[in-house]
DNA sequence: AGCCGGCTGCTTGCATGCAAGCACGCCCTA
DNA sequence: TAGGGCGTGCTTGCATGCAAGCAGCCGGCT
């Protein structure tokens, strides 16, 4: 069909190359398909539990189903697909205890990058850097207009990203890249963007705010179990942030991925 | 070439399906070649950094490129190998820093499953299970001969096989899973076979199934932060081993992975 | 009438041919 | 003699054809 460029980029386990696997994709068809077939799936064009069969996938993404499968095989590694016994995959369903536990996880996986950071020593231009982004979300947390909240959004990101950086491990970079990629579990973006319109919530940021700059302060001062424990509360942030979402099913409604949530009949799990 | 089942099985992810890897593989090219190939690579047969070409390993491994590809997928995702960005694949290298990391981390991980285990209640019939298996490794411990070694080993991987299935959290499973599959961070198997001859360091067993008794107890008493804190320690064992090791080259030399292991001009890293 | 067995179509696993990039080396030129 | 440009071969990315399994169905046999 098309002719392009070989070159690969194949994928995780950040080693040196802080490989933002956004940044330079789009490149082989095997990326193309991944992403774009991620996002589908994400927007709810599966259901749970659908099997996805190779030859229609063809057609509706254009790649042929050489890179395709090596996609599906990467969708399936970070866990949004399942592979079935007899061949083929599905798309997987998320409980909400999976959710929790990701989210407790990923506090326990920052918490050790946090301690390591400690622990180990980080250099004062780090901690500046750090700081600097924790001053510019401290001009936003206030405002409620969607720009600040995207830019909120942003910056948080920045945050958390160039805290694993200081830890300086690949391994705990990598299973952390593992747990953000699950559907509501790299909370960050997509939680906090929902809350843009559930002012109910927004003084989770202001806590927010306050952990980060308790966690600089930490690492700083080289207590490591300070540091481990408030990166884990700090996580948990994000449960309470679903719950809140949980709450306005509209709202959840338009998140990607909340088409792969398995929905309790009737009560919230408490 | 050949013509065989179809068939897939795809690989990791334990959701329900305990999918111990090595049971039921071997039924496609991927899963044959994915062995093989870690198994070379393992034994020494590349030299780390060494590029992977695709044609002489198929030539090397009798499956065609196809399989291949995707086995080659398979292992940088396990992180034995690393994606080029022009495309092709290197064999990784470990540092002492990054095996010392993955066992650190593992000992968080190890301890997050077993605060779970504390937390949410655990079934008595689990902990007799768990006390079965701890019993009689207490038999093994003062032995000397290399088959209560090797019943040892295995008893201990039971442990703590049994010991993650009662977090009954797939994602705690499955980021343990990607960790204990690099070298020497599954360090059960490997290194304490190696002690076998190595009795200077047999009373790491005797603490080891001290940590294990007292995981059990604190358990059953669901004492949360104390499981968490003695699984951690328990992990760090397994790098206190690994330095005995590491002071008899020619025991380490025919360990599974050494050959990946970047060694220090001179002066273990203290 | 019910059950079992073979057939058919679909789906995945595998092999292989082809094209594009890239690196190395050679040759030509200044 | 040194430098640069071009060609050639190697390597990967991609597409597609073929075979084997499996499920569902229909027909025949009991």
């Amino acid at each position: 069909m098309q002719r392009r460029g070989g070159i690969t980029l194949p994928s995780p386990f950040g080693r040196g190359e802080g490989v933002r696997v956004t940044a330079n994709a789009e490149k082989t068809q095997i990326m193309r398909a991944r992403l774009r077939l991620r996002e589908l799936i994400l927007s709810g064009e599966f259901r749970p539990g659908e099997r996805l069969a190779e030859l229609p996938l063809v057609q509706r993404l254009g790649a042929s189903r050489t890179p395709l499968r090596l996609a599906l095989a990467a969708l399936e590694h970070e866990g949004l697909l399942r592979g079935l016994k007899g061949g083929g995959y599905v798309v997987r369903e998320f409980t909400l205890a999976d959710i929790s536990d990701a989210i407790e996880l990923r506090g326990v996986l920052e918490g050790t990058a946090a301690r390591f950071a400690a622990e180990r020593g980080t250099p004062r231009r780090e901690l500046r850097a750090l700081r600097t982004i924790n001053d510019a979300v401290h001009e936003l947390v206030h405002r409620t207009d969607y720009e600040s909240f995207e830019r909120y959004v942003e910056l948080n990101e920045r945050f958390h990203a160039d805290l694993v950086e200081l830890a300086a491990s690949p391994l705990v970079n990598r299973a952390l890249e593992a747990i953000v990629s699950l559907p509501f579990a790299g909370a960050s973006s997509a939680l906090i963007l929902a809350e843009a319109e559930l002012p109910e919530s927004w003084e989770i940021l202001v806590i927010a705010h306050r952990d980060h700059q308790s966690l600089i302060e930490a690492i700083e001062r080289r207590q490591g179990a300070r540091a481990e424990s408030i990166a884990r509360e700090h996580a948990r942030l994000a449960l309470a942030n679903l719950e809140v979402v949980m709450r306005h099913t509209d709202v959840l409604a338009r998140l990607p991925g909340a088409s792969l949530l398995a929905l309790p009949r009737d009560g919230v799990h408490a």
